[in-house]
DNA sequence: ATATAAATGATAATTATTATCAATTATAAT
DNA sequence: ATTATAATTGATAATAATTATCATTTATAT
């Protein structure tokens, strides 16, 4: 798992200051089960520190980013949403159309589906995007009823 | 190939009336190669409908995606953008990070996968999204030099 | 304890997208 | 060909997400 600790070391190791703002967030982060929003981390965030601003959310979204830490995801169109990746682990989500739940897919195989393609198109591939969507077993009963 | 007025004969089926506004929106969808932002669209269009507003490109792309003649691709994340679809064709894309080019990826195998993460989930899985990125032909000769 | 560069937050600017509504127009019915 | 009707358009404004600017504060190495 990805405790805040390890993700300050982390942060620390790459010449990153760690700021009680930043250490709040980070914490928000590695507890988060779902996936987050901008906004929707700004919310929890704001417990720990009242006074935070937004824009340091985001500018800490775009560091973690930029160190592979999360990942955006596509599942709501009007922003973005981040997701803690789990050490190195190359891994999917199925995104649950209706509450947004997300469940992991821990392999893919598609290694070879991307040399295939690579050598088909002249493409250097470094990497792709690949998410479900459905719906989870609790919105499955509700549509039912 | 999908062409102009394929999109309009599907668009008249379907109740929605043929405007020059949109029929010069399906023209330019139909003969753009890559991959279109409301904005490029926009720019397109103007040379034959020189007042149309952007409101109405947006307009239109949702009628077409709503019925599947278009689908949203992640390419860029300043702002969406959009491929046409070739006719009920399961496919997805390859994208260069560098300038945008778009190749297909005719199949992709995934079926036997989402029908194991279903049983494994107990999700319902209705779709999939997915992209590859890297790097064409040209962009990697301009890398290396 | 201190110097320094990085980080913060207030504010404004930018950009993408959606809502509203009166005026226009494609279409079907005559 | 005319006309009635509902859909469509575009001007405008509103909303929402994201980024830029900059003076002030602060974590960190020394």
């Amino acid at each position: 798992m990805m405790t805040e600790k390890r993700l300050a070391t982390f942060l620390r190791r790459e010449g990153y200051k760690i700021t009680p703002q930043r250490r709040a967030i980070l914490k928000a982060v590695a507890g988060a089960h779902d996936h987050l929003t901008p906004a929707a981390l700004y919310e929890r965030v704001q417990q720990a520190q009242p006074h935070i601003g937004l824009v340091t959310i985001y500018r800490t979204i775009q560091i973690l980013e930029a160190l592979g830490l999360i990942c955006e995801m596509h599942a709501e169109r009007t922003s973005r949403s981040y997701l803690l990746k789990r050490a190195s682990e190359h891994h999917h989500h199925i995104i649950c159309s209706s509450c947004g739940t997300v469940a992991d897919v821990t392999h893919c195989g598609l290694d070879s589906l991307q040399q295939q393609l690579a050598k088909e198109t002249g493409f250097e591939i470094d990497g792709h995007l690949l998410e479900f969507f459905g719906y989870c077993r609790h919105c499955q009963r509700l549509k039912s009823e």
